[in-house]
DNA sequence: CTGATTTTGACAATCGTTCTCATCTGGCCG
DNA sequence: CGGCCAGATGAGAACGATTGTCAAAATCAG
């Protein structure tokens, strides 16, 4: 049985407030900030439980961490992420699923599992970002 | 300059050789197997330069490693990996490639790059996986 | 061949994550 | 209410993949 802690209240109250993705190591830092004397492998055990009960989404970062995010839609869904400020929008395709359905069908795979996500630069972040390029 | 070593040869040939996605610890350990005494961070350098010149193409794991693999196709193409042996099949499809650029276009994403791969199991991993389940 | 410059490789350092284990605690039962 | 016990916690060690360091070796242009 899963038992309710103030820490996983905790860290899920932190996952929600933030906007797009967090990395664990991120959370915990700013849990710690608030005066939480939660502990580091806490805050991972507490995120993994959460993206296995479908209440985070978790996606591996380009350089080797795992991100959080509190989920909205509870359903199978993908991510357009902000690769500039992690800000994040939900996005739902069915022809996406239909597709890796197809392809894995097709070429005689089982049980096929996708992961589809877009990164950008959301409009804040490349008109910050312009604004400093060397052009 | 890149120079011409034979360890960048004889990385790039253990690549080759594969016929699925390998992790850089693997495919150093495959190469001192044969007798090369080529060094662990010489593998990752030389992966990691094939995978700049677009030689190779690479992905994360499930679990925090890095995989390359010898690319066939040199254009942009995504994967359908099976998730037991790794076998890799390589899947072109334009339609994603438009979905992701109207999706990013419709949030006011720039740069839109994506991240779509598909896992499975393969025929040959399925028939043997279920003569081991416990059903 | 020679010299300049890149590359190599052994090993240490780093970084994110998981494990260990003694201690604590939530939730259920009497 | 009080006790019990499995599950949860946390400090720090352990771990594994990757990257950095730096002297020695190898490559290539002239």
């Amino acid at each position: 049985m899963r038992r309710q802690t103030w820490q996983r209240a905790a860290v899920r109250d932190a996952l929600s407030e933030r906007e797009g993705f967090v990395s664990a190591q991120d959370l915990h830092t700013a849990l710690k900030a608030t005066g939480s004397p939660i502990g580091l492998a806490t805050v991972y055990r507490a995120l993994a439980d959460l993206a296995v009960d479908g209440d985070a989404d978790s996606l591996q970062s380009g350089d080797g961490e795992n991100l959080y995010r509190a989920c909205v839609s509870q359903g199978h869904h993908h991510h357009l992420i902000c690769r500039s400020c992690g800000r994040t929008v939900e996005i739902e395709a069915d022809a996406i699923e239909e597709w890796a359905a197809d392809v894995a069908a097709r070429n005689g795979f089982r049980d096929p599992q996708h992961v589809v996500d877009v990164f950008g630069t959301c409009e804040r972040c490349a008109a910050a970002a312009s604004a400093c390029e060397v052009v």
